[in-house]
RNA sequence: CGGGGCGUAGCGCAGCUUGGUAGCGCGUUUGGUUCGGGACCAAAAGGUCGUGUGUUCAAAUCACAUCGCCCCGACCA
């Protein structure tokens, strides 16, 4: 029956022939997104916002975990304040959507729809904050933001987007920066230990940095086409903001000083970036720990006396252990059913049936690599448990590997020029903007990032040959 | 914003070159047999061919315009 299922592969596209229509396939068919009436942006549909929710229940806890407090700010923001910080406004002014009425009437003074929310954010800072007993603040919201966008794609780039904004307001210089690193490291481990997504964490150039930053340091995880997806970014704005929207504290020893501030997001992109680390061409997969379903019970022959019943014992028995466990017990064919749930990508499956009922076992097959295990009933929740650890594990040095397998150290703009076509080059770079748009010119890569602790690969630039000061990241990117 | 492709039943498509009764597959509905890798038989429902204007006795088909979607590039935290 193997040639039912190449007859199956067919509705979706190859993801080695044609990535990018693989990737409209799957998201689609599996009921994740549907487009909307509204160009550029998506529906996010029931088994698309599962994820998200899985996404932010644990990104919360992280974030309380490491002293972070909620909050929400308005989604309108008058003219005036975003104009404050120079380079802010610069950087987000050709991607603003703009309120000018109010019913019929038109507004004195428009009001700009959050493309983030910085500027909100620091006037409300500067009222709050007075003395050094008021620091710091840390705060977070969960919100929708808006970026006109000319060119979009389903939770890779959409113009209305879901993310977490983190603005943090601190005394001291040191203490943001480190604030900044904190927050880095809280994505590092989300991303690696949650997602199972493997990022190289470092710096970005000033170029690829966020307006109006002293520096952005950025997570960066390669996609199975080997283009770059930057996966979250955390900024330490300096003073910047601080002086553009007077944020000021009596300190300690009675100067009035400027604030030090921060800001770290991550989105509804990390989705997508979950689809294309992890799927095949069957369709998605899901890690367990951010899956809506980690486990789906197929009855086998399920009109035959008890097959239901037991299949619906089990469903009680997993769920009471925590597990997020569905029961497929709809009238589509045993086959049907393996197809649909393998392309949605629930990591284990669980097959009951007469025969197994008399042998009081169960079949368990994992969606990864499709090992399948016979499993004792008494055993069952043991054995899910760890399996799901297993399979989580599995996904992470997957994408490592592959992603190992694709990163190598180039020496010039030829051997960089080949590496990005499906990879990552890893190369010594002058830290100039001309070699930056030089190589971007000729090769279409951009650097992602120069990460830490890093040895350096070489002494030169790859491009002008000058000294080199940094070991950069180019890829091509989302 | 540039280049390419596409809008026909819920979904996927054919029909257009050479104008003349709206087609196929999947899905849906009804009944029956099935069920361990996308089952089978029988019957049925489902369409202002994206929109507008024009050419014509006649337009899904030709022309012009327009809207939308997809991909590549440019641009972009």
């Amino acid at each position: 029956m193997a040639k039912r299922n190449e007859e199956f592969v067919t509705h979706i596209a190859s993801r080695t022939e044609d990535f990018p229509q693989w990737y409209t396939d799957v998201i689609m068919k599996t009921d994740m997104v549907d487009y909307s009436d509204v160009r550029g942006c998506m529906v996010i549909k029931p088994y698309g916002y599962a994820v998200w929710e899985n996404i932010q229940h644990e990104l919360d806890r992280r974030f309380k975990e490491t002293g972070h407090k909620n909050a929400y700010f308005p989604l309108f923001i008058p003219e005036h304040l975003l104009q404050k910080e120079k380079d802010h406004v610069e950087g987000f002014a050709p991607e603003v959507a703009w309120v000018t009425h109010g019913g019929s009437e038109e507004l004195q003074e428009r009001l700009c729809v959050r493309p983030t929310s910085e500027t909100i954010i620091c006037s409300m800072y500067s009222r709050w904050i007075q003395s050094y007993r008021d620091l710091p603040i840390l705060y977070n919201q969960w919100a929708n933001v808006v970026r006109w966008e000319k060119a979009t794609r389903p939770f890779l780039r959409t113009m209305e987007f879901l993310w977490q904004e983190g603005h943090t307001a601190h005394a001291t210089s040191a203490e943001a920066e480190a604030e900044t690193m904190t927050m880095l490291e809280v994505y590092r481990s989300f991303m690696e230990d949650f997602l199972a997504i493997p990022v190289i964490c470092g710096r970005k150039s000033d170029k690829e940095k966020f307006a109006g930053a002293v520096a952005t340091y950025t997570l960066e995880a390669m996609m199975q086409d080997g283009k770059a997806l930057q996966m979250g970014t955390s900024h330490f704005l300096g003073d910047h903001f601080a002086k553009a929207y007077d944020i000021t504290y009596l300190s300690r020893e009675g100067k009035l000083e400027y604030c030090y501030t921060t800001s770290w997001g991550v989105t509804t992109r990390m989705i997508g970036g979950l689809i294309m680390t992890h799927g095949d061409d069957r369709g998605l997969i899901f890690p367990p720990k951010v899956a809506p379903i980690q486990l789906v019970i197929l009855p086998i022959a399920m009109h035959k006396e008890g097959v239901l019943d037991k299949a619906y014992e089990l469903k009680a028995q997993l769920a009471a252990a925590g597990i997020r466990v569905e029961c497929d017990d709809s009238e589509q064919s045993a086959g049907w059913k393996f197809n649909e749930w393998e392309m949605k990508g629930v990591p284990l499956r669980l097959e009951v049936g007469p025969k197994d009922i008399e042998k009081r076992e169960v079949v368990i097959v994992r969606r990864d690599n499709h090992e399948k295990s016979f499993v004792p009933m008494e055993n069952l929740v043991d054995f899910v448990k760890s399996m799901l650890d297993t399979v989580q594990v599995a996904l992470y040095n997957r994408a490592l590997a592959l992603r190992e397998a694709r990163v190598s150290v180039v020496h010039n703009t030829d051997e960089l020029n080949a590496r990005v076509q499906d990879g990552f080059a890893k190369a010594m770079w002058c830290g100039n903007r001309e070699c930056e748009d030089k190589i971007k010119a000729a090769t279409g890569a951009t650097t992602r990032c120069m990460p830490f602790n890093h040895e350096p690969v070489g002494e030169t630039c790859v491009c002008c040959g000058k000294k080199a000061t940094a070991v950069t990241y180019f890829a091509k990117s989302y």
